[in-house]
Formats: structure tokens, sequence, C-alpha cells
DNA sequence: TGGCTTATTGCAACGTGTTGCGATAGACTC
DNA sequence: GAGTCTATCGCAACACGTTGCAATAAGCCA
């Protein structure tokens, strides 16, 4: 992944600097999406930030949003992955690398950190030989609390 | 998890006991979803499973098709969960419960069986309390001959 | 058999996300 | 500064899945 590893200003500038080290342009619009989903600093979906961008600016088209975040993601800026309804919840790569678990019973989510999660990814690697991605881990089941009304 | 210990006919047979047994009627529509169903005996996605309906009888249509995905489910003879790319997937629950681990890199998927899954589902309890559902298990990350192939 | 209740269906519209294409405009060269 | 190349944009259409509603028909009771 990119060389995050030396913050030289906002996200918007490293931002800028990333696109245009690849030829590419940066625009208002891509400046106004990496606002959008900088400010929206936990989780937020697609149709989440379509809606934000177009508040700022109108004349934005959900295909401008979606294309802008595919690209934040080739850059390694911003990651996705699909929640419990497969609908698509973006975040940016600043915020730490973690999962979720969703409970099925309450509706309840919890994020797993880099160290919850670093035996389950041991457990996954020592089965499958797979290196799994944390960012990319989403768990269903059921809560303790769930699980305790259930055995009742 | 219904009791599908004893199975005292085909799946359309058991099914429609069990919608009958609720108080629900059996249509041929439902029959004809079944039948789809166990014919596509490996996973399917929604969007298949209605393209092969369609095939056999016309004037299905597309929620038809969902609702009666919905009451399979409801029913325990069937689950979905979300692919790689948001797209649901059903299957047949007279398939063992099983999970999925997909490569990022060249996507290729393995299925997790239940011997295979317990450490990982006992370390997703000793972390978080949550009871993780194997059927909804759907990983991502790196296989490891892609893994070899990014270390040189 | 006839009538009643209500589960099921088909239709239409919507929400979310993707893709193709022509028009626009930014960046680069001469 | 003029001309050229091409990344980006907006639009429109599409794909998948969901939901509300009115019409239909299955099942039940008398």
């Amino acid at each position: 992944m990119a060389s995050a590893s030396e913050p030289t200003g906002t996200l918007a500038t490293r931002l800028q600097a990333a696109v245009q080290a690849r030829g590419q342009r940066w625009t208002e619009q891509r400046q106004l999406i990496a606002d959008v989903l900088a400010a929206s600093d936990g989780h937020a979906t697609g149709a989440e930030l379509v809606e934000r961008v177009r508040a700022a600016d109108p004349s934005a088209t959900p295909s401008t949003v979606y294309r802008t975040l595919d690209l934040l993601e080739e850059l390694g800026f911003a990651t996705h992955h699909h929640g419990v309804d497969g609908r698509e919840t973006y975040h940016l790569e600043e915020v730490v690398a973690h999962g979720h678990v969703h409970c099925q019973g309450c509706g309840a989510e919890v994020e797993l950190n880099a160290d919850l999660a670093q035996p389950i990814l041991a457990a996954i690697e020592r089965a499958t030989g797979y290196a799994a991605d944390l960012d990319h881990l989403s768990l269903q089941g059921r809560c303790p609390s769930c699980r305790a009304a259930a055995a009742r």
C-alpha cells in the first residue's frame, strides 16, 4: 500500500499529490468528495455519501461519486465493504483497519480492532493458509445478551 | 436449523408440509422455485434463480421469487449471504453449513466446512463473546500462492 | 356447493449501484 | 497563444433487489 508513512498535509493535500503523481487530475468534485468522506469519519454508505455530496454541489452525479470512491480505494486512501444488507460502506484508510461483528438478534454492531482480531486472523491462517483482510472481516452471529435470552 | 434429521420425502414435500403447518399455502410457483433451488445445488445468486424460474414459467415475477426465497429462509430450508460484490447468494440448508474465503488476488474461493472453521469460530467467541454464524462467514484475504507471489 | 377470509400474486415504482457514451475541459507540446 | 490529447463529467440506461397496493385465488366453514 502507498507510503502513508509521512503525512505531509491534510488528507485532501496528500490525495491530490497521489492523484497527480499518477498523471490524473485533481478537480473540485474530487476535493469535495474527499472532504465529505473525511467529515463522515466513521462509516458511510455509498448512498449517504452521494446525498451529502449532492447537498454541497447539486450538479454532482452518483456516477461521479462512485467513480471517485473507486479511485480513492485504488490509491489506498479508502476502503469499502458490504454490510449485512449488502449495502456498501466506505471509510477512510486513516481510520485504523478494523472489522465488524453484527448481531443477528438485536442488530448491535461492534468493531473489531487489530488487537481483538489478531487471534481470529491467526486461526483463519492456520485453518486455510489465507492471510485474511481485517478491513473486510464482517461477521454475523449472536451477541452475548441475545444468546442468554435465547437460552432461557 | 429445523430437524432435517429424518427426511420423510423430497425437499419439496417437506417444504410443503412446513408451509402448510404454518397455515400458509402451497402453490405451483413455490413448488417451481423450490425445484429450481434444489436443481442448482451449489450456490446461485438471486438474479440467476429469477432467470431460471422465469425460463420455466415466464409469468413468474422477481418479487414472487424473492418473497419465496425469504419464506424458505424463514422456514430454515435455505440461507443466503452476500458475496464479494454484494450480490446475494442463496443455497439450500441441505448443504451442510459452511463459510467462504475469497482471495483478493486471484479470485479463488474456498469453502470452509465446520471442522475447518471451528477454531475460527472459537477465536471469534473468545475475542467478542459473539457466537458467529458459519453460514454468514465470508472472509477475504490472500491465498497462499498470491502471498508467495507478493513476497517475491 | 356457495360464500367468506386472507395469503399470494403481478404490477409498478423505487433505491442503490454500475456502465457506456458523447461532451467538456484540463494539461501538455510546439 | 493555438492546437492536440485525453481524463473527467453528466446523462441515460441498465441490473439487482425491495416494497406497496389492488386483484386474484386458495383454503376453510357452514
